[in-house]
DNA sequence: TTTGCTATTTTGTCTATACATTAAAAACGA
DNA sequence: TCGTTTTTAATGTATAGACAAAATAGCAAA
């Protein structure tokens, strides 16, 4: 494969920061050290640039540089929620209780998690809670191999969620969002009814071809709300 | 607002697209014909156009020219389903019952839509079959300004979703989704329970600046699942 | 300390040109 | 007429250079 140069420049780039050799705030060379480098004009350089920062992966500032990008969820079409980021948005106090905490070895994990690969993971179960009523219910598990930070989090306040926002930028999402009654230890959890209408929502993530997590969250029906927004421009107000 | 020329071309060419004024398979002039018509270089026609390119809305072919791309519905990121394909192709057999079929003036229509201009609407209102059991509720209204040829469907057996998709490239769409239970009258249209529960879509879209529908449906809980992807790879299988 | 100016670095845009690549179209030959 | 070859018109890539714009950093004055 012969690749034009401005694409292969890219791809070296993109393969970098989609692995996390370059992690986001990083800053790559000016492009005078790449034109340098590469042995080439600086519009062949500037080519590359400019079409990883229509791509959202970089941000070029003038004078500053061009800085791997903070994974921002507005990009993206649908907003990952931070459950807590939102409720503290609406002034309410936020709350996020561990249930259980596991570590699952490869075998397990094959299992539970149906991914090609064994991987060790970290099963989390637990609510959230919004001035003190439970809101969601989630179940979750970590690719730990991805992010080996993650065995000395402490989530008794803050959520995975959050957490894993906050350190790892994914790149990919598949979503399943399905409506359900809650089931008996559901409904316990999130002081309902059984059988009480939820929004269901599964959701893996990954960063280029690692998996990252996978989640089932429950939402009481009525106390939240996704919201998704196809196309080029910003969310509408109507 | 001074634009640099390049970003001025895009935006022309963008307009003329998504109003409907070029039309998907019409083709865009030359790169020479454009940079005798801006007086410009050659560069700065191409960056636009290969802006235009990797942003979807036209294919460019060596020798043949430039070409409104016709709209892709797979290029966004999620699926704008429509249904009796997808009950279709799991061998069931698909029907749409129309309920109510009523022609708004403009008056009522801003009430309705709440949208900022009074436009006239279509209000349409039934429920969606696979093999004989209701599965989804729809109500629906869709702007006759933007779709005049609407007034002529007929839609006792294909529903209103295909028929748009069919004749409408939308090019903006809102979403949200909630779980909710079956109102009485839901309930009795799908033949579940008062207060089962529900996944409740309601969308909005637009091409371009102008609404062409807003749909809120009503899924029975275990009969339909949204699925979403979001990345720039296509729907992974795991 | 704060404010304001200035220099400098880095990206943003644009030009004019050259050659490569591709595929449609035209010319050609059997 | 059909298939093959050649031409040619269009985009694709790349160069070297110029000036513009913006934001940082440093310095000077209030």
């Amino acid at each position: 494969m012969n690749l034009p140069l401005h694409e292969r420049i890219r791809q070296d780039f993109e393969t970098r920061i989609l692995s996390g050799a370059l992690a986001p705030g990083a800053r790559l060379p000016t492009e005078q050290a790449l034109m340098a480098h590469y042995d080439c004009a600086r519009m062949t350089v500037n080519k590359a640039l400019t079409a990883l920062a229509t791509a959202g992966l970089v941000d070029r500032r003038k004078k500053a540089g061009t800085f791997v990008a903070r994974p921002r969820v507005h990009a993206m079409a649908m907003d990952i929620p931070d459950l807590g980021a939102q409720v503290a948005e609406r002034g309410q106090a936020y709350r996020f209780d561990l249930g259980q905490r596991r570590e699952l070895t490869g075998a397990q994990a094959r299992l539970e998690w149906k991914v090609d690969r064994a991987v060790p993971l970290l099963e989390l179960e637990g609510v959230h809670f919004a001035d003190g009523t439970p809101f969601a219910w989630e179940h979750r598990f970590v690719n730990v191999a991805a992010v080996p930070e993650i065995s000395d989090a402490d989530f008794t306040g803050a959520s995975p969620g959050a957490w894993l926002l906050e350190h790892v930028p994914w790149t990919e999402a598949d979503a399943h969002i399905t409506a359900t009654g809650a089931s008996a230890a559901q409904a316990r959890s999130l002081a309902v009814e059984v059988g009480a209408p939820c929004l269901c929502v599964e959701r893996k993530t990954w960063r280029g071809a690692e998996p990252i997590t996978y989640v089932r969250q429950l939402f009481v029906a009525g106390a939240y709300e996704l919201t998704a927004h196809f196309g080029p421009g910003a969310r509408r107000e109507g």
